[in-house]
DNA sequence: GATATTTTGTAGCTATCGATACAGAAAGGA
DNA sequence: TCCTTTCTGTATCGATAGCTACAAAATATC
């Protein structure tokens, strides 16, 4: 007995999709009820009792963000032959998804809630620990490379992953302030460029 | 005659600086009228007799933060002996200014409204216009470093200027979600380390 | 002291926010 | 066919958003 009464009117997972168009170009906060519903196709009461909430709409928007378009991203960190390639990756990668005309610039876990104050603080520290998340991974794709002998034992994994994240970061404002695919690839280059030195010094504060 | 009727009951500059504080932590949506009364000492009719709008009080907020906060960061790029000195200044400015104990993390500029959509289109502009004067400003710096032949003709100003600019509104995310002082210092070492390779080649691209 | 001018606090405006009550509609099981 | 279950649209909830009308209070001018 899989089924019973009505059947939904609306397809669940294209719902979600629409949803999370609306939180990645509005922010959480600036995404309203109304946007959300008019951009699902459905009525509040049907997103109410499909999601359960603004904040779990949001977090499963979210969810299906990392799956998607983030994981276009990341996946080459654990893949990439060498740590400077996985790096590489990402950063040309994200010049890439940052700039498709048909979705929204920059990334929704970046964009969507920065202020970390005044919002919903369940949403806060969801996008916090997805943004952390990616140090981890590259400190740990660091590590790898090291013993594996392509980086020196004395890299400074965690700064160096601190400092890709972070131009990572950036590049989402960027994007949405209008820069070209170009232009960030270019930003890509200028960080890659300085890897040799990056990885023959250590970073002690 | 430059007095007349009943006199202010508060001090104008300093209800701003509460505002911009206000501002600075929240962002401009999630900043409330009740949050900028409250902060300020004053009643909303006062507010609006004083600042017109929550807009135009925004923007004067926006105005004290660059005379203020944002000149200890970037006043250094003119006065700075080379261009490189001028950008590890930047930088480590940055690092200290964005973690003091007693102000909020990050940048205002960069964390009050970086949807750039459903949030008023003034603000979002404004705020916009002040981040990529950055850009420019260290571009002129740049091209005038190859002027006095600190660098080679051959260096993309713009494209190192956006670049250092794209990591530094990436530590605004980073200072934000609580990274330390050490931590931000240690993604400047970073990209300093790479400054030698960094104008050596020509990004063309 | 009387009047003109400006600021103040109270109280309330309209609009929208996120979230729901409720009854009718559409399906399966008896 | 009747009942149960689930979903749908309408209409609305209380709370809060940004903003303002209004009269009392506080000063300068006459």
């Amino acid at each position: 007995m899989p089924q019973r009464g009505r059947p939904p009117g609306f397809d669940r997972e294209s719902a979600l999709r629409q949803a999370m168009e609306v939180f990645w170009t509005k922010g959480f906060d600036n995404a309203s009820l109304t946007d959300l519903t008019r951009a699902m196709g459905i009525n509040s009461p049907s997103l109410y009792a499909a999601f359960g909430s603004k904040e779990a709409l949001f977090k499963e928007a979210v969810e299906l963000y990392s799956r998607t378009e983030g994981s276009g991203i990341w996946e080459q960190v654990e893949t990439a032959p060498t740590a400077r390639d996985a790096i590489a990756q990402v950063l040309r990668t994200t010049a890439e998804a940052f700039t498709r005309g048909d979705e929204p610039r920059g990334c929704l876990i970046v964009l969507a809630a920065p202020q970390m104050q005044g919002a919903n603080p369940g949403v806060c520290d969801a996008l916090k620990a997805r943004r952390q998340h990616n140090v981890c991974q590259l400190e740990r794709r660091l590590q790898r490379a090291i013993n594996e002998n392509e980086l020196p034992a004395s890299t400074d994994c965690r700064a160096i992953a601190n400092y890709f994240v972070t131009l990572q970061h950036g590049m989402s404002i960027q994007a949405r302030d209008g820069a070209s695919r170009e232009t960030l690839l270019a930003i890509a280059d200028c960080a890659m460029s300085g890897w040799e030195a990056l990885v023959g010094v250590s970073h002690e504060a």
